[in-house]
DNA sequence: CCCGTACATAGATATCTGTCAAATTAGAAA
DNA sequence: TTTCTAATTTGACAGATATCTATGTACGGG
C-alpha cells in the first residue's frame, strides 16, 4: 500500500500536453488486494480442480468422499489429494474424516466473493457494459 | 466426453452395501468444459494481471494506454507487455494501436460468464447456501 | 531521411507446478 | 495384534511461467 497511492491519473501526459488516456472511473485493485485475491483464482485455474470443485458442489448433501472424486479422473489418488489440498489451503473447500472416509464440501461464501469481484457490479472491475 | 458419462453415482459403494456419499444434485463440469474454462481463470490468477485488468476496467472511457499501465508497476515494459498478451490471448481484453500509443479495453461479457460460473446460481457449482 | 519514443518480441534463467511411485498414517475388521 | 482399505505425505522430475536484458518494429517530428 506504499507506492500504490501514487497519482496514476497523472501518468500518460506527454510534454505536448496531450493525454493518452482518460482518468480513472472506479477504484482499481491495490497491490495487496491483488496479492490476496490472486491465489483464490489460481486455485481454480486448473481443469482438474475446477471439476473437483464442481463435483463436490453438485453432490446432494453438499459433501463428497474422496473415493468418488478419485473415481472420476484418470489420475492417481496422490494427485487428487494434492489438488484437494490446494483447494483447501486456498479456503475454497473444507473437509472432515468420518471413519474410513474423508468428506469434502465447498465454502460457498468464498466462491460468491470471487464471483462478485469479477461480476458486472464489481467496484474494482466494473466493465463498460 | 468419453469416460465422463460413467456412473459416478455408483462409485463409493463398498461391499457391505453402505454408500459413502449421496448422489449428484446439479450437473458437474465435463472434462472438456473444464479444459475450456480453466485458462480463463488462469489468466486472472496472477496479482499483476488482476491489477492490470482492474486498472483497465476502471478507466473512464473503457480503455487505457500501455504507458499508464506500465507506470503503475515496478516491472519492466516487456513484463507488462507479456501479461497483457496473456490476458488478450485468453480473450479477456482487446487492443488497438492509435498513433504512438496502444490502447487496451476489457471484454465484459467474458468476465460476466466467468462470474456466473462460480456464482450462487451456477448450474455446475451451485453451493449448499 | 534520421532520430526519439512507445511498445512488442526473442532469448535466458530461476522458480513454480502437475504428476507419479513409494512410503506413511488412520481407521475398521478379523 | 495383524491385516486390509482409504487417504495423505514425500521425493523426484518434466514442463510451464514470470521476469529480466537485448533487440526489433511502428509511428511521429524534425
Amino acid at each position: 500500500m506504499s507506492k500504490q497511492e501514487l497519482p496514476i491519473i497523472d501518468a500518460g501526459v506527454d510534454v505536448s500536453g496531450a493525454a493518452c488516456c482518460a482518468p480513472l472511473a472506479c477504484e482499481p485493485l491495490s497491490e495487496s488486494e491483488a496479492a490476496e485475491l490472486a491465489p483464490l483464482f489460481k486455485a481454480i485455474a486448473d481443469p482438474v480442480r475446477l471439476r473437483l470443485l464442481s463435483l463436490i458442489a453438485c453432490h446432494k448433501g453438499g459433501e463428497t468422499c474422496v473415493c468418488d472424486l478419485t473415481a472420476a479422473f484418470d489420475l492417481t489418488p496422490p494427485t487428487i489429494s494434492h489438488h484437494l489440498k490446494v483447494l483447501k489451503q486456498a479456503g475454497l473447500i473444507d473437509s472432515e474424516r468420518r471413519g474410513t472416509w474423508v468428506y469434502y464440501w465447498i465454502k460457498p461464501e468464498v466462491l460468491a466473493r470471487m464471483s462478485a469481484l469479477i461480476g458486472p457490479a464489481s467496484p474494482v472491475l466494473a466493465g463498460t457494459a
